[in-house]
RNA sequence: GGCCCGAUGGCGGAGUGGUUACGCAGAGGACUGCAAAUCCUUGCACGCCGGUUCGAUUCCGGCUCGGGCCUCCA
């Protein structure tokens, strides 16, 4: 009755049709965010794709069992092997303890997540909570895939099979463009090795470090996924996904670490899912170029923040997705639109519409069950809102189903809502409503001079006035 | 240098071997004192050159252009 789920695997680059491994349920892991610095909204498109795959999971009816992490320690400035941990820089740079910056980011995370309707996983783990796990993950293959040099212990890549096949890195003569361009480190015996556990160099100190057997320091980062991602879901899990830069070079030193623990070729997840990127013409959004677009940076400007969502599922998540503030203007209107439409749904029709009900909601599960076209998704949502004369439930049905997947909360969101104050507004709202009440006076008195006159006012600071509209006036963005 | 990806109307963005979604913008209409908002209607595209085919935007090859990764990044 429902379409069987395809989703496409980054391993074998095929759409394959998705077979849990523990009947019923589905076990998904996805790559968090290294809080050191506010997440960007390229960032959050990550956390959007993920949800939409978890809610389809849910809708689609297995039990979800999401994981989400959070790096608190160990990705570095730089390339595997050099540079500063990137939570000990930010914490000397602000002379901040690296636990607060940890949290402060965290909290800001958090804060993008909820705006943006992202869905609570079942466990946000925290790196630093696995420093235990990750010695004992880093002990078990230490001996058999790892040396030790200078700077710590290193994973021998030659050890297991096929490293790299999920980038498609090996070229035809059979070399692995991996790491061809690290600098090398003293002692490493292949360009991509990487680091398992880094020791503190002698004579320094860090805000994070810990006791290992190959002396004191911090857990590489590409540890911590796998020791999570096994402690809680257990290998092998379902899916595992990401951004897809790390489709190149984090996710296949995972694969590599699993395989190590696990004894077996086997990746560690049946399916790896990655999302594209969200590109602005200026260039690739990036946090090292400095300025970078917040969530609350749309916000400020008067943009609901699930505008920016509905911008992320009008494009297919394997697509990249051009932004620009027109394009977001753009998301808001539809936004609007709907949320209109949602709201004058009766569903006061006859009762006989059943079948046209649930043609809608085969359309729909089709839709998203073919690798998450979300694009098509949102069609036939909006079709089904304006479909006229649908029997009783039929918005409620709307709400538990198709809303649910595409997790816009059209049953908590309002037209008023949506009407957010610009932060460089210079009118503050009893101030348009008194000039509104003042206009109206003049409409009465047939004095449209006046009563032009303050609308022009209102427009000059920022306020459009919309007389037939329940809202009454809306702040023009742009 | 190596690996990979893309090129669809004004913008964004789906999809398909033969009638080319959808959104925003634009145009026309309804409504309005006039507008705006809203609603209805609607025009507009498949980078170039070959090949396969009855037929290609869709498949194959080449070209051009653009992008990503191999260094931190979702």
């Amino acid at each position: 009755m429902t379409a069987p789920l395809r989703l496409f695997n980054s391993l074998t680059r095929e759409l394959e049709t998705f077979e849990p491994i523990h009947p019923g349920e589905a076990r998904v892991y996805t790559c968090g965010p290294t809080v050191y610095n506010y997440p960007h909204i390229g960032n959050m498109r990550a956390y959007v794709f993920a949800d939409v795959l978890g809610r389809t999971l849910s809708w689609k009816g297995y039990a979800l069992t999401h994981v989400i992490n959070i790096t608190d320690v160990g990705h570095l400035t730089d390339d595997a092997d050099a540079g500063e941990d990137k939570l000990e820089k930010a914490a000397k740079e602000r002379a901040q303890s690296i636990w607060d910056i940890a949290r402060h980011y965290t909290e800001a995370y958090w804060a993008d997540v909820k705006a943006l309707n992202i869905r609570q996983p079942a466990h946000w783990s925290v790196a630093t909570d696995y420093i235990e796990p990750m010695l004992e993950f880093a002990k078990s293959i230490a001996g058999e895939h790892c040396y030790e040099i200078e700077g710590g212990l290193y994973f021998d890549v030659s050890t297991v099979a096929d490293y790299g096949r999920l980038a498609r890195a090996v070229t035809d003569e059979g070399a692995n463009s991996l790491g061809a361009r690290i600098d090398t480190v003293e002692g490493k015996r292949n360009a991509a090795d990487f680091a398992i556990w880094r020791k503190t160099p002698p004579g320094e100190a860090r805000q994070m470090e810990w006791d290992s057997p190959w002396g004191r320091g911090a857990p590489g980062w590409h540890l911590e996924c796998s020791v999570m991602s096994g402690q809680l879901l257990g290998f092998p899990f379902d899916i595992h996904t990401g951004g897809i830069d790390h489709r190149e070079i984090h996710h296949p030193n995972e694969i590599a670490q699993n395989q190590a623990f696990c004894h077996a070729d086997k990746s560690g997840a049946n399916l790896w899912m990655h999302n594209n990127f969200l590109v602005e013409r200026s260039g690739k959004m990036s946090k090292s170029s400095g300025e970078f677009l917040r969530l609350q940076l749309l916000i400020d400007k008067g943009y609901h923040p699930l505008a920016y969502r509905l911008m992320c599922l009008q494009a297919h998540y394997r697509s990249e997705l051009e932004f620009s503030w027109e394009g977001l203007g753009a998301a808001l209107t539809r936004l609007k639109r709907m949320v209109m439409a949602f709201q004058s749904v009766q569903g006061s029709g006859e009762g006989d519409l059943d079948q046209r009900r649930d043609d809608f909601k085969v359309r729909f599960d089709v839709a998203i069950s073919d690798d998450l076209n979300t694009p098509q998704a949102l069609t036939i949502f909006e079709e089904a809102l304006g479909a006229p004369g649908l029997g009783p439930g039929w918005k409620a049905s709307i709400a538990e189903g198709m809303d649910k997947v595409l997790g816009l909360g059209l049953l908590d969101l309002l037209r008023p809502d949506l009407r957010i104050r610009p932060k460089s507004a210079t009118i503050t709202e009893p101030e348009i409503d008194a000039a509104l009440a003042r206009r109206k006076e003049a409409r009465a008195a047939k004095d449209f001079a006046t009563s032009d006159a303050i609308r022009d006012e209102l427009a000059a600071k920022g306020v459009e006035v919309m007389d037939g509209d329940r809202l009454g006036w809306e702040w023009k963005l742009g």
